[in-house]
DNA sequence: ATAATAACAGTAATCATTACTGATAAGGAT
DNA sequence: ATCCTTATCAGTAATGATTACTGTTATTAT
């Protein structure tokens, strides 16, 4: 695999912060350094940064995949109602329900849905 | 909300089996008993069933929705060889890293991602 | 530096899902 | 039981995220 600029300008723009990006995103952010970057390959770095392991997706009830630069494992909480995505490092314990079973995880993905924080105040 | 013969068959057939269906399955099995109804229709009242909890989504990490008759909480787990969804039920303690914030969770969704007990000894 | 080709920009195609429209049927009112 | 009202339907078109294609460009091994 060849280095490119583009990969490189996709990685550093998923690592620069705690964020949760659709692919859309990350071609208008990607767009201010490499204006004639192509919406497809944006597409095809975040499939082989997955790939490699570098960045990992986020699939949400909406019709969006969100990638995020920081993999350590972790959970995600969407809000209802500002619809950020949150942080969470919650230790998870693989159930024995499952590995008792001959069955091998191999990745773990849980999101959970309600509401955050600020919007749990401001709606009473 | 009426009741319609379209949406008792689309419950049933999802609550027939421990099935997880994407849209299109849904379409091809009620079909076989209403033979001229629409897709748009089996998305209505599937996005129906779902509001009325009668049904859960399941996301994924491929392109599709499923859905699942089975709504008692539980999580699911893909297989990476053989491809299909299995059930687990563990029990679920909602982490205080996220509780103790003032979130409040009202939904989780936990997939896991690996090899099934039969594909886990073949690929040996 | 040059050659081989992976990766690119630009564009077209795919396809799951959603929206639209005129027809139909559920169910309350008469 | 029949008549309205209108939610829901079947059929079809549109949407939009993602993927595939094609001729060009730039990485990198020689």
């Amino acid at each position: 695999m060849r280095n490119t600029h583009q990969r490189d300008e996709i990685l550093a723009y998923l690592q620069s912060q705690r964020a949760h990006r659709s692919a859309s995103e990350v071609y208008d952010a990607v767009r201010k350094v490499i204006p004639n970057i192509s919406l497809g390959t944006v597409y095809r770095n975040l499939g082989q940064l997955v790939e490699l392991g570098k960045i990992i997706t986020v699939e949400t009830q909406d019709k969006f995949v969100y990638y995020d630069g920081y993999v350590k494992p972790h959970t995600h909480f969407v809000c209802r109602g500002c619809k950020n995505i949150f942080d969470f490092e919650t230790e998870s314990v693989y159930p024995k329900e499952i590995t008792g079973n001959g069955f091998q995880i191999e990745n773990e993905r849980t999101v959970y849905y309600g509401l955050c924080n600020a919007c749990s105040s401001s709606e009473k």
